[in-house]
This record gives C-alpha cells, sequence and structure tokens, in this order.
DNA sequence: GTCAACTTTTGATGGGCGTCGTACTATGGC
DNA sequence: GCCATAGTACGACGCCCATCAAAAGTTGAC
C-alpha cells in the first residue's frame, strides 16, 4: 500500500488540554526518561526508538517510551518498521509553561558531565 | 536558656549550591508534598508543621517534611515545641531557574478545584 | 518536678514501578 | 513464500516508597 507513516495505529496520545501535571513529573522524574527527552530535544529530526543512548533492555525502553507518550510529552508514528518519536514541545508549553524548559535548562545530568 | 530560635538543631539542609534536580523532582512528585509547598507559596509568613493542611497521619507528614528539607526545597527551626518550615524560594531558583514557578504556576491541584 | 502539647523515631506493611527474558507480531526485502 | 529487522506483549522479580500505629523524645507552663 502506499502508506509508510501510520500515525492512525497509535491511539495513546492525550489531548494537549489533557496534559496534566502529576503524569508530566511522574514520567521525567526517571532519568532514563529524561535522557530520552533531552536527546529528542537536542535532535533537529525526529528520531527512532532504536537509536536511542539508553542504558536499559529493548523491553525497557519500550516501557519508558510508553510513558513519555501517555504523559503528553512525545509523540509517536511508525515509518515501515521504525517508531519515530517527536517531543511535543509547543503542547507542553501550553499546557505547563516553562516546566520542559526548566529541567531542560536545569544541569546536564551529572552522569554526562562532561571532564 | 535564652535561645528561642534554634536552628542549628536541624542540620538536614543542603547548601544552594547541592540542590540537585533529580531529588527535587522526586520531592515533588508527590501530590502531598506539592500540597505543602503550595501552601508555603501562598502564606506570607512560615508555617508550623501542625497546621499544613494534608490528607495524612502526622506521621507521614514529618516524612514528607523530611524529604522536601533534604531536598533542599524548604527550610525548617525550631519555635519552642513547634516546628516552623520556610520555601527557600531564591536558592531554589538560583539552582533550578523558573522549575519552582512553572510547577506552582501549572494547574491549581484538582483536588483542590474551587466549586 | 510534673504535666501537657508537639513532633520524631522505630518497625511493619502494602503497593507500585523499573527491570528483564522469552515469546510474539508486523513490516520490508529477497 | 521465507528470512531478517524493529519493536511489543506478557509475566515475573525485587526494591523502594508512602503509609500507619505505637512508643519515645523535647519543650514550655504550672
Amino acid at each position: 500500500m502506499a502508506a509508510r507513516i501510520a500515525t492512525e495505529r497509535i491511539t495513546d496520545h492525550p489531548d494537549a488540554s489533557e496534559i496534566a501535571l502529576q503524569s508530566v513529573l511522574e514520567a521525567l522524574v526517571d532519568p532514563v526518561r529524561r535522557g530520552i527527552v533531552r536527546q529528542l530535544a537536542a535532535s533537529d529530526t525526529d528520531v527512532r526508538c532504536g537509536t536511542f543512548d539508553i542504558s536499559v533492555t529493548r523491553t525497557t525502553g519500550t516501557h519508558h517510551f510508553k510513558v513519555l507518550r501517555q504523559a503528553g510529552i512525545i509523540r509517536q508514528y511508525y515509518e515501515g518498521t521504525a517508531k519515530m518519536n517527536t517531543l511535543r514541545r509547543a503542547d507542553l508549553e501550553r499546557a505547563l509553561p516553562g516546566l520542559l524548559d526548566a529541567i531542560l535548562a536545569a544541569e546536564v545530568e551529572p552522569t554526562l558531565t562532561p571532564a
């Protein structure tokens, strides 16, 4: 078929108006998930799940992506066998102004501190 | 003795420079603790532990105050038998600019939504 | 010194979350 | 059709955290 970008297959995305502080905090309290968000924020294109630099199993990775998606922090869509990820910056800024920027600005994670 | 404000008896306070994103997020992810911080932010004077409107036992309350203190979010000192609490706004702003404001601005907690 | 008010400490309990291994599904290329 | 690649679903395990009840410590008033 012609459809190569199947956005419709993932139904988990909350509307921008449904993004809640509690869920976002729960999502971003985990360092692995913050790492994902940071890498996403640093990239100027959408990123495939498999290319992230995370220190956990693929299985666990899937779990973290799901949490981020259900909190409304990332948007996911399929492109062939690959699952792509985008940061929902604008939606987050509307729902929780300043929060994402404050967290991204705060500290380059200690584990990544350059020498 | 003459000392009625014994700040020295509590040694847990991290220095402003030691306030870390991870600890602050871990502290503020709990709704009860965010409630404490909100009440503190809304008050123009220091507040005694006992006068907070929290929905848990005093024992649990003590625990939450301790977490907030060790994260560097509040400062505590004794005044007689009462334990007073202050929000460390300036220190937090220096360590994690914009974070506290973003969280306080975000939503009046659903549980507190006025009718 | 004794009593009452305020908060803490200790120990126990329960639930939730991060983690993983294995088995499964889906897509694309041959 | 078959195989390889990308990611998911399921189930299990361990640990950490919020919660509490009961007992103990501190301080101020009398």
